[in-house]
DNA sequence: TGCAGCTGCGTCGTATACAATACTCACAGC
DNA sequence: GCTGTGAGTATTGTATACGACGCAGCTGCA
């Protein structure tokens, strides 16, 4: 993570990259070279850098001459990233409950205690923070770079979808109780508990973002966006 | 999979991606923007590109204003994607049990009854391609095409290693008598055999990668990259 | 002798110009 | 009225030039 802010492709890439997951750019739009160059008041090499960055992290396609396009998400296909990313979390869950050192063990519970505060305090915006950081944990836990690596793209993709979530007191309350399960099957290292304790908390997770989805396409009554 | 063999960037990459898997270009070296226009008698345009989409699949890693590096994969690494391997195929295994249609499974066994005929026979070549098609298919019946996709990538990722793999064949039996086992649980739609079976089969053909490698370290006696 | 700063060189990042390709739309022929 | 073809336009891919940065080696001073 050194910083590299000084590039423009990569302060670029990573505007885009907030925007697209922010849904202020829409799945399945193109991004068009010269138009962004002209925003960010650049010339369009350094944008090409930043799109072929995007296609690198899988948030856009490139069809030559034809541009680059916002991958398209259907509702089918973000169920199957939840169960993925349920799959990646489970796995990642069982490996931490045996291989998590001492350190890593004692930084699991403390940022659970902070969470359950941050829960309690109805803090969105704190909780969400100490949420990435405690599932980045998880992955790192599993001592494999290539699994945590794997869950963490995963969980950047799904990124977009995850401001659907309520933002009621229930939700962060639910997510501690779970999160407790999680917690106590780890420290215990029980592999197959934490595995089970994670798919459940993925699965009530999309669950929720799902139905928030259906409730938000409905009102909106959006026309699955034009094609091409 | 479409062709766009047409962009040199592409056809760059591609060039560079078979060199790297092959080890003809070594982990750790530097990717030099110049030297490689040169070669392929373009400019350095393009080959900015190729060397973006190498990143991209993770083969190599750039610094800025340093350079682009081949990654480097130490052994404990290789043994880390196989294990990551084994868990995405006893994860795809499992849902395949419960998921493929009727046509995935007579497929699946036809697959596996010709890979016996090829056993037989000790065509290696033909086991291979067979083989590949047969986990492909695996990932596919899961019916979850980001896990699919994601096993599938860390297949590609593993090909490197794979070379390192003896030509006897013992190998080829032993193979077919575990894939017996995976196809038996998936046929029976036992989602735990099926997984227990394809994280064994894939930890034995780990350990035969990396001791096949152990052989081959001690022989060279590499000296550890020069680094940077 | 040792080191601090400078300088020159190599490489990367960016800007701009040009070539190649795909899409649009009008028009001719049926 | 419909279809196929063609030129025109817009956008992407590539080439080249130039500025920015990192590094190595040298020089000068303490």
């Amino acid at each position: 993570m050194l910083e590299t802010r000084k590039v423009h492709s990569h302060v670029v890439a990573e505007e885009l990259e907030e925007e697209i997951i922010a849904g202020i750019i829409p799945a399945g739009s193109r991004l068009d070279e010269t138009s962004i160059a002209e925003r960010f008041g650049i010339s369009r090499t350094p944008v090409r850098e930043a799109l072929h960055i995007l296609c690198g992290r899988s948030l856009a396609e490139r069809v030559p001459y034809k541009g680059v396009l916002v991958v398209q998400i259907s509702a089918e296909r973000i169920d199957q990233m939840f169960e993925a990313m349920a799959e990646m979390e489970a796995t990642c869950g069982r490996l931490s409950s045996q291989r998590m050192t001492m350190s890593e063990r004692a930084e699991l519970e403390r940022l659970h205690q902070q969470m359950n505060a941050l829960a309690e305090a109805g803090d969105h915006g704190g909780y969400d923070t100490a949420n990435a950081a405690f599932h980045e944990l998880l992955f790192q836990g599993s001592h494999n770079s290539d699994l945590a690596a794997i869950a963490q793209a995963l969980r950047v993709k799904l990124a977009p979808f995850r401001k659907y979530q309520l933002k009621d007191t229930g939700r962060l309350k639910r997510s501690c109780i779970e999160h407790q399960q999680i917690v106590d099957a780890i420290l215990d290292q029980d592999g197959r508990a934490a595995e089970t304790a994670l798919r459940r908390h993925l699965v009530s997770a999309a669950q929720e973002v799902l139905i928030r989805r259906q409730i938000q396409d409905s009102a909106t009554s959006k026309p699955t966006f034009s094609p091409a």
